[in-house]
DNA sequence: ACTGCCGGGGT
DNA sequence: ACCCCGGCAGT
């Protein structure tokens, strides 16, 4: 599964699969009404339940699964909820670029450092704020973004980078701002990859040519691993950022977060 | 030289 | 379970 960074001020976290991130947050843009639907969706154990707002599940969060007794005021702050982008695209839009996101001057955040997502691909996305709806014609195709949240913030703090697909969220007021690309989701389709590479070329990867002569694959039958094509967390985001990294890569095994 | 990661080690 | 690294294969 792919998943995005989101860095707030000082502080940041990585989480890389659900189990890290307290809540999901949906967001569902239909095109017709020009309208957006938000469902925050609490992730812990079998709880799953739903909320409406952000506010509303932080609450949840911290009182009932952390055991906050954050009385009826929970603006304290101390902790914050980290966003954590996941993908999750109902149409197969291939059409990159064309749509841009309308994003208006507010404060552009987009940073020279812009690490690339896993199994990325752009679609447009729409600035919003919980509980408003309205936004701006975009294309056609509902996408629906997904984002996690979470409170955990282990590591020590890092180089301020910025990724872009991320969303930023205010705790208070509950404002937060989408920026574009949100990864649509792989279905059992065909392999559109509008990413880079080589142009012409099929999936190759399994080459079993039955060959009837010649000899047999005697003895050795070296079962070479392809070994993964595709960049890895380690080039991606450099030894001088290695936390950013994904567990498995920072094992020293095979990555989780870029598969092939 | 650099990268991906298996296998093996430590806690 | 989590974490780290030697060493090797592939680029
Ligand atoms: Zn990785």
């Amino acid at each position: 599964m792919g998943t995005c960074y989101f860095s707030n001020e000082g502080k940041k976290y990585f989480g890389t699969t659900e189990k890290n991130c307290w809540a999901s947050f949906h967001v569902t843009f239909s095109p017709l009404q020009n309208s957006m639907k938000v469902m925050f969706k609490c992730l812990w154990k079998n709880c799953g339940k739903v909320l409406s707002t952000a506010a509303g599940i932080q609450k949840h969060i911290r009182t009932i699964h952390l055991g906050r007794a954050g009385d009826s005021d929970y603006s304290d702050g101390e902790e914050d909820f980290y966003y954590t982008e996941i993908k999750l695209n109902t149409d197969s839009v291939a059409d990159g670029l064309s749509s841009l996101a309308p994003v208006s001057p507010s404060q552009s955040l987009a940073s020279p450092p812009t690490f690339p997502i896993p199994d990325s691909s752009r679609t447009e996305a729409p600035c919003a704020k919980t509980e408003t709806k309205l936004m701006t014609p975009l294309s056609r195709s509902a996408p629906t973004t997904l984002y996690l949240v979470h409170t955990d913030h282990a590591y020590q703090a890092t180089p301020p980078v910025t990724i872009p697909g991320s969303a930023k969220f205010t705790p208070n007021s509950s404002s937060f701002s989408i920026s574009w690309q949100s990864p649509p989701v792989t279905f059992t389709g065909i392999p559109v990859s509008p990413t880079h590479s080589h142009p012409v070329g099929t999936g190759e990867q399994r080459q079993h040519t039955h060959t009837v002569l010649s000899s047999p694959p005697r003895g050795t039958v070296s079962l070479r691993k392809p070994r993964g094509e595709g960049k890895k967390c380690r080039k991606v985001y450099g030894m001088e950022n290695r936390d950013m990294w994904c567990t498995a890569c920072r094992w020293k095994k095979a990555c989780q977060r870029f598969t092939d």
